[in-house]
RNA sequence: GGAGACGUAGUUCAGUCGGUUAGAACGCCGGCCUGUCACGCCGGAGGUCGCGAGUUCGAGUCUCGUCGUCUCCGCCA
């Protein structure tokens, strides 16, 4: 018989009643009657009850046993009596009763308990990962990150897609998010810097005559993290294609997606065709250019309606070329007055100087600003908005762009507190031309507002005939529930475009060419036309998984300092490393 | 770099208006228990209330500082 198992503790069932089997696994939990001891024994697959019986020569040994130790038993697998049969588990038709008895590995005392899911520091649960990812929910989350990427890459492979691998040892890049920098040894002060993404290598794949890349590519930036944003390295699906449309990418990765979260998830889509929505319309109707869509709300501009209103604080706004916008929250009109104090309390704390209301009950608009408007406005507000009896208006007055951010958040929050975004809804949207270029309010200078790389739409003819800020880009994000998963573009492959692009940024075509050496030399040899998408893999699986925290779906995290606990990295090293690398160190002041 | 929340037993938490010996559950240790499946029952150990100052007759509780963790802003083409 084999030393360790000749089945998992998932494994057995009725019909295997009357076989001698082996197994080994932790001591999930352990109920000692002091005549008979059961012990739920657990591995990777599954959970079996192993009976031990009072004359079983080991029965002391197995009283002593702590939870999470690793044990081996030999025994028979027995049916259960009809009053015993445990419907709950897999294997809850049996149990085995064991006739040997085998300590593997003892557990000492845990810092949490492994079987259950209950809260504990994380810092704990990051400096015991090992012990975390025992854990169910932990468990799940990996295996489910595990089947989310087999699934990509066997969809994409089907769609004729090839995985490559790019350098991860690769040249600083002056734009973008800070780099990890890694010193040569060869060469006395010059660095290699980790890729923030396989960007420039993949459209040189494209030059390269491949035609369809893809990569679940690791990408590192030296940024600071967020709850959706792991510090140091993350991991997208990254994609390019050749010879392809805006529209064909979208169809392309609308495949993608509604594969992965019919298989994976039991969230309903809302749309298998995603809704494409221009960047601009996204700032008017939500404020936002990620926005959720799971509910509909979007704001109404009702600027014209209040331009001669008795409300100075929306009258004046009109006059010096400000905006008025309002929400309608349905159904919402018989919240407490509490609620609404809420809502001003929270526009205030986002910068607002105030959030003025309407509530429509009793076929009347009540509120602190009613009496200051006419039949008139409230005729006009009531067709512009929709609103009907029930209803909650929220108005949001100021500089146009201040106040759609504004009332972005406020329909956030409206809802999160009205709960209107269904939970086991996922909702995928377009974002559409964004714009090329954009004023940047500090210097008053035209740049790029994304990605310089990206094919203006109109081609030279707009770059070179149309006001710079009002060029559209072949510029696209992909965005679920609120959350941006990805930006992408068709790509610029013409030198001639791209000199004439930079040149409005106020970039020299010195700079195009030192700055980019491989993709400007490349374009010159015969570029196909090409683009691409990189949605994150990390936020992909915390939308499947359910997970709030990009943390809960990395086996081994960064905390939120960019620290690993359990391995102690960053650390310090030996001083003849650091000579090797031409490195010395100049600490800070305050560390000394 | 900035802001906020939190920090009490191994873990999750309670701790009244500032009041004398800081509690509960789970876990741990010991004892009992032959059908449980979150087994049950009895007992025990376990605390620098993050740390340091201050106010006070008296601080887990109030104030200030500091450290740690998380969240947000900046940052992330």
């Amino acid at each position: 018989m084999h030393p360790y198992r000749t089945h998992t503790c998932g494994a057995l069932r009725k019909e295997d009643t009357g076989t001698t089997v082996k197994l080994s696994g932790w001591v999930h939990r352990k109920r000692d009657h002091g005549g008979v001891i059961f012990i739920d024994l657990r591995d990777h697959y599954g959970l079996t009850q192993v009976v031990v019986n009072p004359d079983a020569p080991f029965f002391a040994e197995v009283e002593k046993v702590r939870n999470e130790s690793v044990i081996t038993v030999e025994g028979e697998v027995v049916a259960r009596t009809e009053d015993t049969v445990n419907p709950n588990m897999d294997t809850g038709a049996i149990e085995v009763v064991a006739s040997s008895y085998l300590l593997e590995s003892v557990c000492d005392s845990l810092p949490f308990p492994v079987n259950q899911e209950l809260d504990c520091p994380e810092e704990t649960r990051l400096s015991h990962r090992f012990l975390d990812l025992r854990r169910e929910r932990m468990h799940g989350n990996i295996l489910l990150r595990s089947r989310a990427t087999a699934l990509v890459r066997q969809h994409l492979v089907e769609r004729g897609f090839v995985e490559y691998h790019t350098p991860i040892l690769t040249s600083s890049s002056p734009e973008g998010a800070r780099d990890y920098l890694v010193p040569s040894r060869l060469y006395p002060g010059h660095f290699y810097a980790l890729p923030q993404a396989p960007q420039q290598f993949k459209q040189l794949l494209m030059v390269s005559g491949f035609d369809k890349y893809f990569q679940i590519a690791p990408c590192f930036r030296d940024e600071d993290s967020r709850a959706d944003r792991s510090p140091g390295e993350f991991y997208q699906i990254d994609m390019e294609m050749s010879y392809i449309t805006q529209d064909d990418l979208f169809a392309e990765l609308e495949m993608l997606m509604v594969r992965l979260f019919k298989e994976l998830s039991k969230k309903r889509i809302v749309a298998e065709v995603f809704p494409r929505i221009a960047y601009r319309d996204a700032m008017e109707w939500y404020g936002t250019d990620k926005p959720d869509i799971r509910f509909d709300m979007k704001m109404a501009d009702c600027t014209d309606i209040f331009q001669d209103c008795e409300l100075k604080v929306f009258s004046n706004q009109t006059k010096s070329g400000g905006a008025v916008k309002a929400l309608t929250a349905k159904g919402a009109a018989g919240q407490s007055r509490k609620f609404f104090d809420d809502m001003e309390r929270y526009a205030r704390s986002e910068g607002a100087k105030g959030l003025a209301w309407l509530a429509l009950r009793e076929n009347e608009m009540k509120g602190p600003i009613a009496k200051f408007m006419s039949d008139g406005e409230k005729q006009a507000l009531m067709e512009r908005t929709g609103a009907e009896e029930g209803d909650a208006l929220f108005f949001g007055a100021g500089p146009r762009a201040a106040t759609n951010d504004l009332m972005g958040k406020v329909r956030q929050m409206l809802g999160i507190k009205l709960a209107l975004a269904p939970p086991d809804t996922v909702a995928f949207c377009w974002i559409v031309d964004f714009p090329m270029f954009e004023t940047n309010p500090d210097t008053g200078q035209t740049e790029f507002s994304h990605n310089p790389f990206s094919m203006p739409q109109g081609g030279m003819d707009a770059l070179t005939n149309k006001d710079p800020l009002d060029v559209l880009a072949y510029q696209y994000d992909i965005v679920c529930n609120g959350i941006e998963l990805s930006s992408g573009a068709i790509r610029n492959h013409r030198p001639d475009i791209m000199l004439k692009a930079f040149e409005i940024a106020g970039y020299p075509e010195e700079t195009v060419k030192s700055n980019f050496p491989a993709l400007w030399k490349a374009f010159h040899y015969g570029a196909p036309p090409h683009g691409g998408i990189a949605p994150g893999l990390d936020r992909i699986i915390m939308l499947l998984a359910d997970e709030p925290n990009i943390r809960e779906i990395i086996a081994f995290p960064l905390n939120q300092r960019a620290q690993d606990l359990l391995m102690g990295a960053p650390n310090t090293v030996e001083p003849r490393q650091l000579e090797e690398l031409h490195i010395e160190v100049k600490l800070p002041p305050e560390t000394e």
